[in-house]
DNA sequence: TTGAAAGCGCTAACAG
DNA sequence: CTGTTAGCGCTTTCAA
């Protein structure tokens, strides 16, 4: 026997004519094609709305394929085509919880927008971990992704610098801090935002406009910080802050204290984090003080309790969902090959939902867009 | 040339020795054995921890794939193996959107737990939609699933049936209402939720005590319809109830207040869905009733903001966090053929933690835990 | 102990 | 217009 006989015969005599779906009972592309009486070709084409096959052809293949309940096998598809459809989406983490990203209703809203938004494009989102330190399995490396969505990049993050280096798009939201080479980045203006919120402020009669920020320097806290301190500047007036470990819910109240405990106390606040509205009220019932009257509160959340505190707290809102719905944009016209159309950079817009903290005269309720999108 | 030579030909010949990367410039595992001088089976072998290597070559090997940066293939290794790590989690959806999962804290949190087990065991939670009406693309069929999560299954889904056809796992929390054959489900002891919560109503003084529950037929709304029922049949009261859409919000408000209109105004109420208790709180406040002193108030809600509300109304938590937990643990086994150790199905204790609303006399703070878990 | 080879099920060239 | 065929990159018998 010849090698070449030899394979033929591994080829040809010792394997069944294939019918045999091995897919565990299930149908294949083969067996839709032998009942069909067509080409395996035939099948995908039919199935796939390619190739230029008369209706009947099409029509009854897809008639046979749904009788033998065929299901296309992803996972051949995804090796055959290099796209899987899958868009990763992954949080910084800040405490030992692999997931905060449920806890805070921005990231919540968020991730349900990036959702919506793949899925009408789609593409499906895997949740997946930031950068685990003792993750027993490396889950990254076990699925296919077309992409990643990157909430809150820290510095350095060596997920995306991995990720981005292995040609894989990456889009954050929220501007990396350091040289993260990230596909594109959306963020909310911040600037003009606390600009915005502190002209606000005075407009309702603050006279010494306090903040309450953290100590880290993600961008965030950085550009929001900077704005305040420029804006002091601008208008004359001492900056009065007291920062505080952001991810430390206590610190938070007890930082709280210390900013209306000050002896040049602020007749208004600006809180930078979610909580920093209960945390103030209730610092401002500790020391007698009512608001609006007596302080003026801000503080920027997406959390619908401000709504129904005593009184409402005036919030900024960074409007996630909108972000979430951009990321989503970008990543996928990066991966269809459709952008760069849209800037790499993009820049959103915040709302200032004005309640009763921040009114101390009349009652006008403004909404305040501070700047246009640069589109969408 | 005969059909063997022609073959050998295509076979060996016209192909080069294949070390060209394919891999779009990245790495392939053919890659990795050429450079460390070995075959492809071994560099498979040493990564995955499989054969009997001798430690020196395993090192070499994950050494030389390390350097060239080499990325097993998630799709190929995929189709090999037929398992691809992924968990779907679907929501049934209520209303337009696609995705009300992280809107109530319930599915937030049962979210978040149970990608954190999944990931836990080397597994990722992939975000899908609900039977998609208008869908422009069946992502569901796109994506290679080892198993899937479905959150409260309606009646007949045709989504599940039609994955439990396919042979796919489906655990679902919350017992399925028709006769879905999912392959496990998790979910409370309503009965025992509801029996143990009225009771705690009677000991804190209520007399007459009223439900405010939905008007579907989803097994949540009716299991625990059915304990108040009876449970007023057993303590020989007369049932006090308004029904309304639970997915509409605006609906809840003007149930809330039919209900304390009623000439046989209750002097206590449970309301079976999150919003309720803010609804009723702003109700008794319209009728000038004070609770807890003429009216005491508890309601089914995962929402911390009850712990603030004035007063702090008391609730009944489904712990989500502990079912999402079961439902991917059992998920998991199924797709490892660990179980059927544990049961199909599993019920889980709730936990009610009491608050003001519900206490008129003395300040006791008892959180009952009505009935043991079954296992776990 | 190591390696060659056979595909997993599908899509995309290309040949007929 | 339809069918044949060569792989996508990996794991896994099985033979050396």
């Amino acid at each position: 026997m010849t090698a070449a006989e030899k394979h033929q015969v591994s080829r040809k005599s010792a394997r069944p004519p294939r019918g045999g779906s091995r897919l565990n009972g299930r149908a294949g592309i083969r067996d839709v094609a032998a009942a069909a009486g067509v080409s395996i070709t035939t099948v995908s084409d039919a199935l796939n709305g390619k190739g230029r096959l008369p209706d009947a052809t099409r029509r009854h293949v897809r008639e046979v394929a749904e009788r033998l309940g065929y299901r296309p096998s992803a996972a051949a598809r995804t090796l055959r085509t290099g796209k899987s459809g899958l868009i990763g989406l992954t949080v910084t983490t800040y405490g030992e919880e692999p997931f905060t990203f449920t806890e805070f209703a921005y990231f919540a809203e968020m991730a349900r927008a990036a959702t919506s938004a793949a899925l009408a494009r789609g593409y499906a989102l895997v949740i997946l971990p930031a950068p685990a330190r003792h993750s027993p399995f490396d889950v990254w490396s076990n699925v296919a992704l077309d992409g990643t969505v990157v909430i809150d990049p820290s510095d350095q993050d060596p997920v995306v610098s991995e990720l981005v280096r292995s040609g894989l798009p990456v889009v954050s939201d929220g501007r990396p801090s350091g040289s993260l080479p990230v596909t594109a980045w959306v963020d909310n203006d911040h600037e003009e935002a606390v600009t915005g919120l502190l002209d606000h402020l005075a407009e309702s009669g603050a006279r010494r406009i306090g903040l309450l920020t953290g100590t880290s320097t993600d961008t965030y806290t950085r550009l929001s910080t900077t704005a305040y301190l420029e804006w002091c500047e601008r208008v004359g007036q001492d900056p009065v802050y007291e920062t505080y470990p952001a991810h430390d819910p206590c610190a938070g109240a007890i930082a709280a204290d210390r900013l209306l405990a000050r002896p040049d106390r602020p007749d208004a606040v600006y809180g930078l984090f979610d909580p920093n509205g209960t945390d103030l009220l209730a610092a401002a019932r500790r020391y007698g003080l009512r608001v609006p009257e007596d302080l003026l509160l801000v503080c920027c959340s997406e959390s619908t309790v401000y709504a129904t505190t005593e009184p409402p707290i005036t919030t900024l809102s960074l409007k996630p969902g909108r972000i979430g719905n951009t990321v989503i944009q970008l990543l996928i016209d990066t991966i269809e090959g459709i952008g760069p159309t849209r800037p790499v950079q993009q820049v959103m817009p915040t709302d200032l939902i004005v309640r009763t903290s921040s009114q101390r005269r009349g009652t006008r309720t403004t909404v305040s867009a501070p700047r246009a999108p640069a589109s969408d």
